[in-house]
DNA sequence: ATGCATTTGTTCGTATGTATG
DNA sequence: GCATACATACGAACAAATGCA
């Protein structure tokens, strides 16, 4: 049941702080595999004991391996040996499965909702609309291998794209929808990034704790003619997905 | 001392939930203008009075517009209306103090710390260079009217940029060392976004709450040649500042 | 639904070593 | 030597989130 105490007992004459002779003795098994990806690392009470220091100590060294992206802390939970992020490329031409796929796992959805409703001041703003004009919304959760990473709102002008919930309603696809209703292509026109704390069932959605922030990306697609086609609302899990943008 | 009530009773058979008619209301008098930016709304009760409704109500209406950007609630004060955000546009060549005089603000900033290092995992990864390597680390407050919107930690190898210490004590700008290094231009290189919630004293530093999240830009700066001659971390309070992209 | 145990998060206080001037 | 500041380390208690019976 107890661990394998792999290392020696700490040096506390040398000079080096105790915390960080704890972050490399982690950092060692880690790299190791000892302690392999999503696995649950001990209690932070239970290296104390090992490493016989006081509870404190172990949790600045959590902090230093929290901070350079190797562990995941969980109030309640645990910490845990922290997955590789997905990169979220910026492209002027990013496609949902074409992301996923691109880093070789298995994309997947999940449709939330989808009718037709009026338009806030964000979407209506954003698509050139009056308040209050009808458009349709699409919300879905997107999975590479099994694991959330996308809650996408997005919104079309009902007026300019008339039969697109129908062809929502029928493909499940945002590239598929936009093709039947006469728009083969679409580009980026901007991204906006911002992040927030996740609110409702956001959270739950996305498997994350409470208290980790969302990536929040509203994109702005247009047609080949430029003209603006669709809205987009994004929202991402943090860290396991980084928005990256490589001109 | 009561404000006036500009828009009409609910309506309760219409199919349209009170909540959302609320939402309606309030970002009507936003756009219209009748709620200046950084007023303060209406307290919950007032608003339940107004509309005659519970002032559960009236919270979900709140929580709608909060989630959209459009409102700022803070417990024990109030509810006001959000600021315009900053946006912090990525181009291949953006300069701190140009960013901010683009939105007509005067930029200032702070030296917080400035020395020669030995680079930890991520920063010798971006720069190129073995662990351990000697780096000089620069790290810096900035502010838009004196108000923080930045917190940098500059990262150059010495052994490429000799005498770039000196020049940031000098000059405290990294345009201005850069220029003195023999770097009279750099571009970005690639821009990863991602999210946390701040530590330390990073809230006090860019005096935001504890429980909003900073984004957090990697960027990696290259000279004309495309040889790598600085990692920037730059730190951003949300939603005071958000990033956006444009082709 | 409710309480309980487990685990991390936060805030006190105390003591010690080290670098600085 | 001395005073000061700072980082490190330990101890205790409580708050908050989670999972489970």
């Amino acid at each position: 049941m107890t661990p394998p105490d792999r290392t020696g007992p700490l040096s506390r004459d040398q000079g080096v702080t105790l915390w960080r002779q704890i972050v490399r003795a982690v950092e060692t098994e880690i790299a190791a595999g000892v302690l392999a990806v999503g696995a649950k690392l001990p209690t932070e009470a239970q290296f104390a004991a090992r490493f016989a220091v006081n509870r404190h100590t172990v949790r600045r060294a959590l902090e230093e391996l929290s901070r350079n992206g190797l562990v995941r802390v969980e109030q309640g939970r645990g910490s845990f040996v922290a997955e590789e992020s997905l990169d979220y490329e910026v492209m002027p031409r990013t496609r949902f499965s074409e992301w996923i796929r691109s880093h070789n796992k298995e994309p997947s959805g999940r449709v939330l909702e989808l009718r037709e409703t009026a338009a806030d001041g964000i979407v209506a703003a954003a698509l050139g609309l009056r308040l209050g004009a009808r458009v349709v919304r699409f919300e879905r959760l997107g999975l590479a291998d099994g694991l959330p990473v996308s809650l996408s709102s997005h919104h079309f002008s009902t007026q300019r794209l008339p039969g697109v919930l129908a062809a929502l309603d029928e493909t499940g696809s945002v590239t598929a929808a936009l093709a039947a209703c006469g728009v083969p292509d679409y580009l980026r026109q901007s991204t906006r990034v911002t992040a927030r704390l996740p609110q409702g069932n956001e959270a739950e959605l996305l498997q994350m704790p409470r208290n980790r922030p969302l990536l929040v990306a509203e994109n702005v697609n247009v047609d080949r003619a430029g003209s603006v086609v669709e809205f987009a609302l994004s929202r991402h899990p943090t860290p396991r997905v980084q928005i990256v943008f490589e001109p």
